[in-house]
DNA sequence: GGGCTCACG
DNA sequence: GACGTACGTGAGCCCG
């Protein structure tokens, strides 16, 4: 039949395939004589999954893998450089090439390369050919380099995100649609395929040129009319450059084609064919797999060997991943006898993936509606516990629903196992797991938590919840929360989800942990970053479990008072404000207040930001304030105030829990990616301090009678992290010698004594050290000492000179990041760096925070340690650990015990980071200790 | 739901 | 002459 109307054609990236597969597998050969099939087995298994995943009603009907052949193209006679840096391929990935055509042919599955171009050319061709013939095309890649080619019935299907990429993904990306991506592509060239493009240009810049000029012809013909001086001599200058470039970005639609489109109608696999080919490659686990699929029986393996019984566990783990998800295979356990079986596989494996579910986010309050289980990929199972039936009285309360195992008896069933030291429980994120079970008297341990071993490989680089790690590792969107529970005012909890909902559900979460864990597990070890996890996350779990169940007291009625005395005098400066301005108005509004400043009263100095709304941020109207005028200073006083109420007097009462009468924060463990913790509902990391006014806050943190609250912080702790990383003598001994570091560098830097310093020039040392951390700019210094630029730059360029060895250490950083991806703390933490190559103004960003990581990361790091030690050091003594706040920890002890914790925990916290890392400068702790916590900071 | 503002280290 | 910039977070509010 002729290729037309309804058709629908799929071309696959085979290169990027390749090139995926090969990064996402462990260096694997065949068993048989050594041959390295890694790439292969990875490809093999993203065709299985590509035919599993497309047989459905939207099947396409025609079907292309398109490979590059060879890396010399036409595109070398325009421009010999083209892609000539590009490394040759790895040793061991160049056998695989023949071998994943010869794949792509045991699928059946149309097998295209041409000499003298590129994979991307062929793809053009076909794309407009059959779009030409009024069919539909997916592109299943990635490449932004294939993105020209969107539109009018073509698209792309980004394979590992699962994400489609129509024209308004294209703009996302470019800035411009699609018949102008080669234009902006032009402009902006690029470095690793060597499109030179114009110097100093990225896609941003460009994405304007050309929504400014139209297209590229015009633009180059009107480059006199750029205003910007630099970008306009980059235009100029290089006018033929840039059209070479884009010479070499466009795809051709007239690329000769060898074929057809109806050639390439899709065929079922041939069993025999595609089974052989498995086999002979040693895929055993595929093979049976592929054989299952297929319905016919799997060949024998050829030879002895049984890849699960002899080794090469990666591939069996990788293949294992990659099995489609099966919702109804799983098992709902309603009785004893059932459970017992399960609990008899588990002791047999010696490990089990679980997942608890609940009615509520928050673990204090939350009750356990159901446990899942899962021995093996696919092997998952629910046990209902708690679901209760729809409607409920008027009360709420309502009946549980039948056939569900008492909680009690599967608790008793559950506990041996749960707490059995040689049985490793798999979980994601279990700090929740870990703490609703413990709230049933159940003490979790040993575990792996797979949300942990993301955060250890890939901080930076993606977030670490399960949804987003199964989409990207194992292809696979689980059923979303959502479509269980609803959203806003109908939302429901998850004890009225019907139970046959709830299995499919929650034994997913389940089998996906266990199938992320067995991907993560040895991947951890390549990363080297198992120390990482080993040591600096996982022990973390129970630590921080036992800080958040423990809570801490907060005085409600100290806040209600403070809530009404804020709102009173609220009340009064609003009526001030209203007065000074001439009418009502929403002082809370930033839309407002910057019209009523800016337009209503024509006060100077007004800025709009990107989006047309007027700039009123504390800092402007500081210097409005210092001008003299009044409504700008009273609005200041009431965003203090409304600040404190609304954020933490008002905000604070509700996070009381009702039980306990402590407020129960929680800390994230991934999500700061420098290794600092976060802490949330309610953030107890931002109660107020700097202010007087909001230091009062925390006199509502109280100890309990007989006891006191005891705060120990590290003093400057990253400022001596970077003495010791940056090698720099005169701050080492300062800091040995325990003098005033600020007070040295000034004096350093102006050759000032130290004796009766100016403040004035102290603070500007100060802000400097302090610049320096985070990835000083003169800008930025200037804007925060609100000082000329120049000044500013001065300052720094003296500082350098000074301490020569922070200039080393930032050259240093920038190159280490940009040669691996990634920085590290001095314990090993790995922070990835994804966009430190990145041109335009997000360099600027990378680079900074790629300075600041290290430094930050190892203070994390450094408390992490001391905090994991702690409950054996204080053992014994009548004190509990509450709460971290970065460099800070605070304890609650018996008032007689006092004295002999702070030393103790002084002691492990300057003695953190022995013996992994030898400091060359001391840590010093300070402590407090007081009734409330703003007495004893 | 994004942007603004502001609390902390 | 002004692409834009100090690093890392979380929460509450306004507004479309």
């Amino acid at each position: 039949m002729t290729f037309g109307k309804g058709h629908h054609l799929h071309l696959i990236d085979g290169s990027a395939f390749i090139f995926r597969a090969y990064h996402a597998l462990p260096p694997l050969t065949r068993k048989s004589d050594g041959l390295p099939v890694g790439a292969v087995a990875g490809f093999c298994n993203m065709l299985f999954r590509y035919v599993e995943n497309n047989k459905g009603p939207d099947a396409p009907t025609h079907v292309a893998v398109i490979f590059d052949h060879s890396s010399k193209t036409f595109r070398n006679e325009i421009y010999p450089l083209y892609k000539a840096q590009r490394p040759e391929p790895p040793e061991d990935l160049r056998p695989q090439f023949p071998l994943t055509r010869e794949a792509t042919r045991a699928f059946n599955i149309a097998c295209i390369e041409t000499e003298g171009f590129e994979a991307d050319d062929i793809i053009a061709a076909l794309s407009c050919k059959a779009r030409d013939a009024g069919g539909s095309v997916t592109i299943l890649s990635s490449d932004k380099d294939l993105m020209q080619l969107v539109g009018d019935g073509v698209e792309m299907l980004d394979p590992m995100k699962n994400k489609r990429i129509g024209r308004d993904e294209v703009f996302e990306k470019f800035g411009v649609y699609p018949e102008r991506v080669v234009d902006v592509q032009a402009l902006a060239g690029d470095s690793i395929d060597n499109v030179p493009g114009a110097p100093g240009i990225g896609i941003k810049t460009a994405a304007l040129l050309i929504q400014e000029y139209g297209d590229l012809e015009s633009l180059l013909a009107r480059a006199g009319e750029i205003k910007q001086p630099k970008r306009r001599a980059a235009i100029e200058e290089n006018a033929e450059q840039i059209r070479i470039s884009k010479r070499l970005v466009a795809l051709d639609c007239n690329t000769p084609l060898t074929f057809s489109l109806e050639d390439l109608e899709v065929r079922l696999p041939v069993a025999d064919d595609l089974l052989g080919f498995l086999n002979r490659m040693e895929f055993r686990t595929l093979t049976t797999r592929v054989a299952a699929s297929l319905k016919v029986e799997p060949p024998p393996a050829p030879t002895a060997a049984v890849l699960r019984n002899e080794g090469v566990p990666e591939i069996v783990e990788q293949v294992e991943a990659a099995l489609p998800f099966d919702s109804a295979s799983y098992a709902c356990i309603r009785d004893a006898e059932a459970l017992a079986a399960w609990i008899a596989r588990i002791r047999d494996l010696g490990h089990v993936a679980i997942d608890t579910e609940t009615t509520s986010l928050d673990e204090m309050r939350a009750e356990l509606v159901g446990i899942s289980l899962c021995v093996e990929a696919g092997a998952a199972c629910y046990i209902p516990l708690g679901h209760r039936a729809g409607g409920g009285d008027l009360f709420g309360a309502s009946e549980l629903v039948a056939d569900q195992m008492p909680l009690g008896l599967a608790l008793s069933m559950l506990k041996p196992v749960l707490e059995d030291e040689s049985i490793l429980k798999i979980g994601q994120n279990m700090k929740y797991d870990a703490k609703i079970l413990a709230r049933h008297g159940i003490r979790v341990a040993p575990i792996d938590d797979t949300m942990l071993m993301s955060y250890a490989m890939h901080a930076g680089r993606h977030g670490h919840g399960m949804d987003e790690l199964c989409d990207t590792y194992l292809g696979h969107k689980p059923i979303a929360i959502k479509t269980l529970l609803g959203s806003g005012k109908s939302q429901i909890t998850f004890d009225r989800v019907p139970v046959e909902q709830a299995v499919c559900y929650a034994a997913e979460d389940a089998d996906v942990t266990f199938r992320l864990w067995k991907l993560f597990k040895p991947q951890l070890h390549r990363a080297r970053v198992t120390t990482v996890y080993e040591t600096l996350e996982r022990p973390l779990v129970p630590v921080l479990a036992e800080m958040e169940m423990a809570g801490v007291q907060v005085d409600r009625d100290t806040l209600s008072r403070m809530s009404n005395a804020f709102a009173q005098k609220m009340a009064g400066l609003e009526a001030e404000i209203h007065a000074l301005a001439g009418g009502p108005f929403n002082v809370g509004s930033p839309k407002q207040l910057g019209e009523i400043l800016f337009e209503k009263m024509g006060l100077p100095g007004g800025q709009k930001g990107k989006n047309g709304a007027w700039g009123t941020g504390a800092d402007v109207l500081e210097d409005l304030a210092a001008e003299g005028h009044d409504l700008p200073a009273r609005v200041l006083d009431w965003r203090q105030l409304s600040k404190l109420k609304s954020t933490y007097t008002d905000a604070l009462q509700e996070h009381i829990h009702p039980e306990t009468g402590r407020v129960h924060t929680s800390y994230s463990i991934a999500g700061a990616n420098t290794g600092r913790l976060a802490s949330t509902d309610p953030n107890l990391q931002n109660i107020p301090v700097r202010s007087e006014e909001g230091r009062r806050i925390r006199e509502a943190f109280v100890a309990p009678p007989g006891k006191l609250l005891v705060s120990l912080d590290y003093s400057q702790i990253e400022l001596r992290i970077l003495a010791h990383i940056a090698d720099i003598p005169a701050l080492k001994q300062a800091f040995r010698e325990g003098h005033d570091i600020h007070a040295m560098t000034a004096s350093e830097m102006f050759n000032v004594p130290l004796e009766g310093m100016d403040p004035m020039i102290r603070r500007q040392a100060k802000a400097i050290n302090f610049g320096v951390i985070y990835g000083i700019s003169g800008f930025g210094l200037a804007r925060n000492l609100r000082i000329p630029r120049a000044d500013a730059q001065g300052f720094i360029d003296r500082y350098f000179e000074r301490f020569p060895g922070i200039r080393g250490y930032m050259d240093e950083t920038i190159a280490f990041a940009k040669a691996n991806g990634h920085v590290e703390t001095l314990f090993g933490r790995r922070i990835n760096t994804p966009e430190i190559n990145a041109k335009g103004p997000g360099a600027g960003f990378a680079r900074r925070a790629a300075i600041n990581a290290p430094i930050q990361g190892t203070a994390a790091d450094v408390i992490r340690r001391a905090m994991i030690r702690m409950p054996k050091a204080i053992r014994g003594m009548p004190a509990t650990m509450l709460l971290q706040v970065h460099d800070e920890l605070l304890f609650e002890v018996e008032e007689e015990a006092a004295d002999a914790l702070i030393e103790r925990v002084r002691e492990v916290m300057e003695g953190a980071a022995d013996p992994a890392v030898k400091l060359t400068v001391p840590l010093t702790v300070e402590a407090g200790r007081g009734l409330n916590w703003a007495a004893a900071h």
